[in-house]
DNA sequence: GATGATTTCGCAATTATCTTGCATCATTGG
DNA sequence: CCAATGATGCAAGATAATTGCGAAATCATC
């Protein structure tokens, strides 16, 4: 965590909510002219702050009308032995994100997908025959609240 | 789920992997001429495919080191009650993500703080306080495989 | 405080990028 | 087969991003 001044926090929340604003427009918005506006974005991304710009789709205009969450637990001594399995789940497409957690089980995978044949498909077909998996939960959204809600940028 | 022909999705591809894609390397990427490029984004903006555009941040860079699931559940019956707490919740900026889900709870949050004190703190001081929860379970993210991942785009 | 070094700043010119009118080509439905 | 509609590339015009530069602000040291 590097230096983030008052100007690049506005910066950064002002980019959070449109990252297309125009450097014109950001430079009104956080009160500083639109080259110091580039100066400073370069900046945050040299020193690894903004890692990218991302599209944000609209799931369900792109048919994928079911998100869901699935817990597994691997076989205890075992932590090694899925490494590669890991690997082959991450670059599925299905799975938006994954987390190691710590509790009852070892894995989140947040998934989406088009509905829930696809859903009951992918656990059966993918997750399923993973080796060393002792435990599979899986819970389905009904309602997305928020999602991808913006980072908290201090000061 | 309007059309979405072969150009599109190579566009949305292109786009996922890096948003901040120049149209002319657009172009070239999906052998489409740039203004082509640019009058479909513009159509998949207007469609609400693309519904904008994010900025992608290193929350650790920002000093944001812990994430967390919390599963909460509410007293039945009271769906109804929790609904302005539910929106509290919403504009909370911790608060990255949250689902309605089935099964045994309610509510899945997915929340970025600075540290496990944060997290203590935002679980008594903000969650158990609310009405109407019957039940939370917290689940301490250790490490971060995947994170929003690309959606697939078809064809 | 004073002073020199360093950084940050806004302006303006340059460079890069995006958008749009237009003529042509492809596709679709009679 | 033809007309109508939509998609395309090109090039010109419009916008936006970057950068050199001198001025202003900040900082460290005395």
């Amino acid at each position: 965590m590097i230096n983030i001044d008052r100007f690049d926090s506005r910066i950064l929340r002002a980019l959070q909510r449109d990252a297309r604003l125009t450097l014109g427009a950001l430079a009104e918005a956080v009160s500083l002219s639109p080259s110091q506006c580039s100066r400073r974005i370069a900046r945050l991304e040299k020193e690894g702050i903004i890692e990218g710009h991302a599209l944000r789709l609209n799931p369900e205009a792109l048919g994928l009308k079911v998100t869901a969450f699935i817990f597994l637990s691997v076989d205890k001594g075992r932590m090694a032995a899925p490494r590669e399995a890991v690997a082959e789940l991450l670059a599925r497409d299905e799975v938006i994100d994954c987390h190691t957690v710590t509790g009852s089980h070892d894995f989140i995978l947040r998934v989406v997908v088009a509905d829930l044949a696809e859903l009951s498909r992918f656990l059966s077909t993918t997750i399923s025959p993973m080796a060393g998996i002792r435990d599979i939960a899986t819970q389905v959204a009904m309602d997305t609240l928020k999602v991808n809600g913006p980072l908290r940028v201090t000061p």
